[in-house]
DNA sequence: ATATATGCAAACGCTTTGCATTTCG
DNA sequence: CGAAATGCAAAGCGTTTGCATATAT
């Protein structure tokens, strides 16, 4: 029903648009309540988080959120770049802000703790990838999977 | 019911072991014929198959295969390290032989094409990667996605 | 003989979809 | 007002599980 109500009311935040809510308007696509929500969710959560983690973020505050919003509005979002989208193996697919920077990511198979990686190592393979396999490596979407320092002890 | 038949009465390599079927029995477990005829599609399929992929294979033979079977199978044969997995993203994972020699993956992100990627190119990031962050990348499971050279132009 | 592996069917978790309803612009 | 976005419920997909049955050793 007038779902604006019961998710707005107490939102202190209203009025107040992100650099990414204003991007979105200039597309040409509609700043709803539900995407909002989502971006703020999205750039305030650390890190990277997954889309039932967005979407129990945002219910907690806005019960009215609903989970096919949320991967419509990622899906949205990644396609026009705002959001990152990180496929971490496993079935695992996390997003972050485009705009955060970026970084990639050491996967330990044994604990899954995630670490982050410097984006400066990568850049000899990039280099050798483009000279032997005329092939562009996406940096943005990195995970090496391995033993962290921790568990080979 | 007795799928033993029905699976095997036309299977001219019945008798015939592989080296890794042997290495099943020595390992103490039993040497079904879902196991043979499992590591037998594997065996055959040039590259990575997908567990799907090897059901429908099986199965086109010897219509008693089952996809449980198929998916605890590949959990077996993984454990014991007689098969890899490798998370090629996007939620699709391929098994391969592990007696078949290493290699890795450039995914493109763009036709999904898949080329296979010499080993030696990862040499000089391992060594950062252990430098640096005391971390073992486990080389066997790499992907990297990207768009390859026919895409990009 | 008996521990182990399989078949079956049901459930799983994450994601997508169709369609009626609501809402932003 | 009208196109676009949402809610809801159902289905999709690949994978896992519990339990009775069959079988390799």
């Amino acid at each position: 029903m007038c779902y604006r109500e019961s998710m707005l009311d107490n939102n202190s935040d209203v009025g107040r648009y992100s650099e990414t809510d204003q991007r979105l308007r200039q597309l040409g696509y509609r700043l709803t309540p539900q995407r909002m929500m989502l971006l703020s969710a999205i750039e305030e959560g650390e890190g990277h988080v997954s889309a039932e983690e967005i979407y129990a973020r945002v219910q907690s505050r806005y019960p009215g959120m609903n989970i096919s919003t949320v991967y419509r509005t990622l899906d949205l979002l990644t396609e026009l770049g705002l959001v990152t989208r990180t496929d971490m193996g496993g079935g695992v697919v996390r997003y972050h802000p485009s705009n955060k920077g970026q970084h990639h990511h050491l996967v330990c198979q044994e604990c899954g703790g995630v670490a982050e990686l410097d984006d400066s190592i990568l850049t000899p393979l990039r280099e050798s990838l483009e000279e032997k396999y005329q092939f562009q490596a996406d940096v943005r979407h990195f995970a090496i999977f391995g033993r962290c320092a921790r568990c080979r002890r």
